[in-house]
RNA sequence: CGAGUUGACCAGACAAUCGCUGCCUGAUUCAUUUUUAAUGUUUUCAGGGGGAGGAAAGUCCGGGCUCCAAAGAGCAGGGUGCCAGAUAACGUCUGGGGGGCGAAAGCCUACGACAAGUGCAGCAGAGAGAAGACCGCCGAUGGCUAGUUCACUAGUACAGGUAAGGGUGAAAGGGUGCGGUAAGAGCGCACCGGGCCGCUGGCAACAGUUGGCAGCAGGGUAAACUCCACCCGGAGCAAGACCAAAUAGGGUUUCAUAUGGCGUGGCUCGCGUUGAAACCGGGUAGGUUGCUUGAGCCUUAGAGUGAUUUAAGGCCUAGACGAAUGAUUGUCCACGACAGAACCCGGCUUAUCGGUCAACUCACCAA
RNA sequence: GUCCUCAUAGUUUAACCGGAUAAAACUGCGGCCUCCUAAGCCGCUGCUCCAGGUUCGAGUCCUGGUGGGGACG
């Protein structure tokens, strides 16, 4: 059975479980996104995003960006291996829509599905 | 109906699918206790109902709350500034007064005191404060020159007089008119304006005055120092409290007593704490709590011009913590602005697509 | 989240107690000199972060905003 759920065991909660995946990363990029990616201890994946304030000046257009990753990564997951992940994001990104941020994380989770296979 | 003013309210709607969060109910799992059963910082599932704002923002004021001593005395420092009231409090609000803008409704207003003292005003200008003679006006009086009717007249502009006019400047020591004078001048008078004293109205700010007095007055600046009146202790939920790995900071008793060091705004006082020995146990990572029932909201009635307040009845309306309200699709319309709670309230300020309602003013038309 | 600080040429600093032309160095551009470059010399470049207010007058004083920098678990 396949549910999409997103509970509290696939995020990254602690500033150790951050490190960890800091430490020894793989990097995936696009224009205006930065994806992080460890191999994961259990059959998890967990996500983790970071955001700076920097990047996103608004509260209102960081929560959306954060909201679009979460759900994006919820309704994928599955395909995905078992990794630990954090989404850094680049300037600018809030001038893009919707679409166009769903339109390029579905890229790098095909990315990301390939590279493994190898 | 048109132009405008003020106040209040709303912040796309509906449906389907997939998700998040904590609350309630029921079931389930686990743990503990004395078996039936009860309890819960346990696990999972189902159902129900709730889930960002008018500014949540800036952090500009004011409180609550917490710790520092129970927040105390003095100095320093800061704030406010017409009057009265409202309030937990305020730099907010309400009402009133003065001033300004507008045709009106109405709007704006840091608006105490330069007659307590000190300071400042470049350049220009003669002079910038109880002033001043550059041009001008006059030259009565005194001087000089001339005349002769010799106790006078004319001229000169030397002494000097003069604040009317010109000119400088942001600003030049009441205004207008008449009299007056050598020319002038509150020098005198009339009116206007202002001052002091009184009276009347008002709680007061202040207003009025057909009353009296003195010709009239030292202008501006206090968002310059300052004075006057009133107010303010300091930090902040990363405050603080509790449970507690690693590591090694503490409490009690006795002794000691520098008036030092540290803790609290800047200082002084004051208060707490300290150094040695013995005994006993303590608390960083992390977690829990603080955390949402509150100066709360709605309705009705009373008091008040109003801010507000009193009474009765009803309601519970986000509490997250790597941080919840979303995504996708469809339909409709006026095509959706500014923008996301983080301890909580009262304000102010700033950003903002539009829409609805009420009251009022002016103009036009009709009666 | 809370608490502090700063803003002047492209950059780094000045400008007294508010007083009229906002100063200096480096850089940039144009010119002179030189066969060319460097050096040297001359010239140019400003809404004092923005908007109001106080004052006769504001870079300076007051109020509100904007943007940057820092500290605290």
């Amino acid at each position: 059975m396949v549910t999409n759920e997103f509970t509290r065991e696939s995020r990254l909660l602690t500033p150790s479980q951050f490190q960890s995946v800091f430490s020894n990363p793989s990097r995936f990029g696009s224009s205006h996104f930065t994806i992080l990616i460890t191999q994961s201890n259990d059959d998890n994946n967990r996500l983790g995003l970071a955001i700076a304030k920097k990047r996103v000046k608004l509260a209102v257009q960081r929560n959306r960006i954060k909201r679009l990753v979460r759900e994006s990564f919820r309704l994928n997951q599955h395909q995905l291996p078992h990794i630990e992940m954090v989404v850094m994001v680049k300037s600018g990104i809030d001038e893009l829509d919707n679409q166009q941020i769903n339109k390029q994380l579905e890229k790098i989770w095909r990315k990301i599905i390939q590279r493994h296979k190898k």
